[in-house]
RNA sequence: GGCUGGGUAGCUCAGUGGCAGAGCAAGCGGCUCAUAAUCGCUAGGUCGUUGGUUCAAAUCCAACCCCAGCUACCA
């Protein structure tokens, strides 16, 4: 048998304070559309996405807005939830590090960690802010008064040390250097890599794994002497700690893909095929996670790719300084199509980029509404005028055909590598060819000459508008990982039923729908043409200002 | 500071020795099937600066100016 392949992917797990911005989602919607393209392809896969919350940070919001931490994180899950809804998001979990299954996950990775070897007792040594906990060395600022952390600038720092338990992280530098080279596609973009082979390279130290006094967190499952933290009656000791970051946070691709409780879905969905992580955290997946893996005695993931942000006037998006993008607005203004198409093709998957209300619209207007939705009204439009409605087939000698198989090759080429502003820029040159075929043959012309008898001009002119509503039907169906909604609803205008699941799955294997004439002879009604992307005016393109 | 990448049209970017390019925005024209859509044409650039190599430089070399990324434990 020709076993279905099965996909894997994942967006890093968001931090759960705040409601999300477009610049904390853009990352999840590249990764649904990755996830959708693959669900249609016919592969079996899986899709995890959600949130990180434990942090002395959120308990220490929670607390200071008279809440308990339980009910601040299960608002702000909700607000991401209900964003990625309205974005068309299609996770197949949603996980959270709260969730029991992760818990139980973290603990025995840190086990494993342990039984090989690769965690001991040492001493962590910093900046510590009172008011808030241990500081980065990079995240404290000199002040005439001494060393201050930013958000409490008025409280002085201590140096405290305490004892930890750390990850031999230097044991792996070796492994890793030769992973990198074996695997030059791990980590990409290739600049990325670049910059994490020089980090590795330039030696490795082991990481703390643990913090004492935190209770928000995961409890530690290992005693300072090696025994188990959990009591006779299942709750943990407190003197042991709590799971620090990162055996924490990254563990959610090894419990969404099943561990440590179904052995079998475990082996079935890792190592994960893709993780799509922002270049924050590129170091921390292209380095710590595979060492951690490889401790547990699995496989790193096969790729990590390392996408860049979204800026407004040159400076990146962020909640604390208030100029991202609400997802909702931008949905309500685009729609959840366009707002997925816009941030997806204005946005390189590789790097930063400045986006803007003005650039989503006029992008909105000239590949959504004038270029693709325009093409599939007038094809419509002439279909129903010329033939009652009677979808016209194919053609016999139709020069979109060529063009179209390379534009395939192309779009898929780029899709799956990750280069997703540049697959949709292939498949637009496409709408610009099918445009210029109507210039070129003048559908209207042809009517004229059909009208008057001329029988040579009918054959022609149903050949031509067969090619154009085939045109559509192919270029609706290859963006439908980024446009899923306008993607239906276009197969209905062009009496298609339209074969998928709200989320990809549960169609034909699309490389086979996607070939010219795929459907030819197959007899079928236009429906009545409705704008699929109604064009935008300049004044309603600026809601929510600031 | 060190390492890496970049500075090309109003905007976003492609272009690694041979007549400066694309898309969008702008202007003009055509068409009328269409969401004032579409198609064609035009305009617009001392290619960061200065010097060098070369018959020839956006491209190679040197210096300098500016921007970004990385330079370890933030979620």
């Amino acid at each position: 048998m020709s076993p279905v392949d099965r996909y894997y992917v994942t967006t890093a797990i968001a931090y759960a304070n705040n409601k999300p911005g477009l610049h904390t989602l853009y990352e999840v919607i590249g990764a649904d559309v990755i996830a959708r393209w693959h669900r249609m392809k016919g592969d079996e896969t899986r899709f995890l996405t959600g949130t990180d919350e434990h942090s002395v940070n959120i308990a220490q919001k929670a607390a200071e807005l008279g809440e308990s931490t339980r009910a601040f994180v299960d608002e702000k899950v909700a607000l991401f939830r209900a964003a990625e809804a309205a974005l068309l998001i299609s996770p197949d979990r949603f996980i959270r590090t709260s969730d029991p299954d992760h818990i139980r996950s973290a603990q025995e990775m840190v086990r494993r960690a342990y039984a090989n070897g690769d965690i001991y007792l040492g001493k962590y040594e910093g900046w510590y802010c009172p008011a808030e906990g241990f500081k980065a060395g990079s995240d404290v600022i000199e002040t005439p008064e001494g060393t201050r952390c930013p958000n409490h600038p008025t409280v002085a720092l201590e140096w405290l040390s305490e004892q930890n338990w750390f990850f031999r992280l230097s044991a792996y530098q070796e492994r890793l250097e030769k992973h990198f080279a074996e695997h030059p596609d791990f980590a990409q973009p290739d600049y990325r890599r670049n910059e994490m082979l020089g980090f590795i390279r330039g030696g490795l130290e082991d990481f703390s794994v643990s913090r004492s006094g935190a209770t928000w967190g995961i409890p530690f499952p290992i005693m300072p002497d090696g025994s188990s933290s959990q009591r006779a009656d299942g709750t943990w000791d407190p003197a042991a700690g709590t799971i620090y970051v990162w055996y924490d946070a990254l563990i959610n691709y090894v419990t969404g893909a099943g561990f440590p409780d179904d052995q079998a879905a475990f082996a079935k969905w890792w190592p994960a095929d893709l993780h799509i992580v922002g270049k924050d955290i590129a170091r921390f997946h292209t380095i710590y996670w595979p060492a951690m893996l490889w401790s547990a005695g699995m496989d790193a993931p096969r790729h990590v790719w390392i996408h860049g942000f979204l800026l407004a006037q040159g400076e990146r998006m962020s909640k604390s300084l208030g100029n991202f993008l609400d997802p909702l607005d931008v949905v309500a203004t685009l729609g959840a199509d366009g707002a997925r198409y816009v941030t997806l093709r204005e946005v390189a998957f590789d790097r930063d980029t400045d986006v803007s209300w003005d650039s989503f619209t006029r992008r909105y207007n000239a590949d959504l509404a004038n270029d693709f939705g325009n093409l599939l009204n007038r094809s419509i439009s002439m279909a129903n005028r010329y033939f009652g409605g009677v979808r016209p087939s194919v053609g016999p000698d139709a020069g979109l055909a060529s063009a179209w198989t390379e534009t395939l090759a192309g779009y898929q080429d780029r899709l799956e590598r990750c280069l997703l502003s540049d697959a949709l820029c292939t498949l637009w040159e496409f709408v610009g060819a099918a445009n210029r075929l109507v210039e070129a043959e003048q559908p209207w012309t042809l009517a004229k000459a059909m009208k008057a008898g001329d029988a040579g001009a009918e054959t022609r002119l149903k050949a031509v508008l067969g090619d154009l509503v085939e045109a559509c039907r192919l270029i609706a169906l290859a963006a439908a990982p980024f446009i899923p909604a306008a993607a239906s609803r276009a197969f209905a205008q062009l009496g298609y039923e339209y074969p998928y699941g709200a989320d990809g799955n549960g169609g034909p294997a699309l490389l086979d729908e996607l070939h010219w004439g795929a459907h030819a002879g197959e007899a079928g009604q236009l429906a009545t043409p409705e704008p699929l992307f109604p064009r935008l005016e300049a004044e309603s393109t600026t809601p929510a200002e600031g």
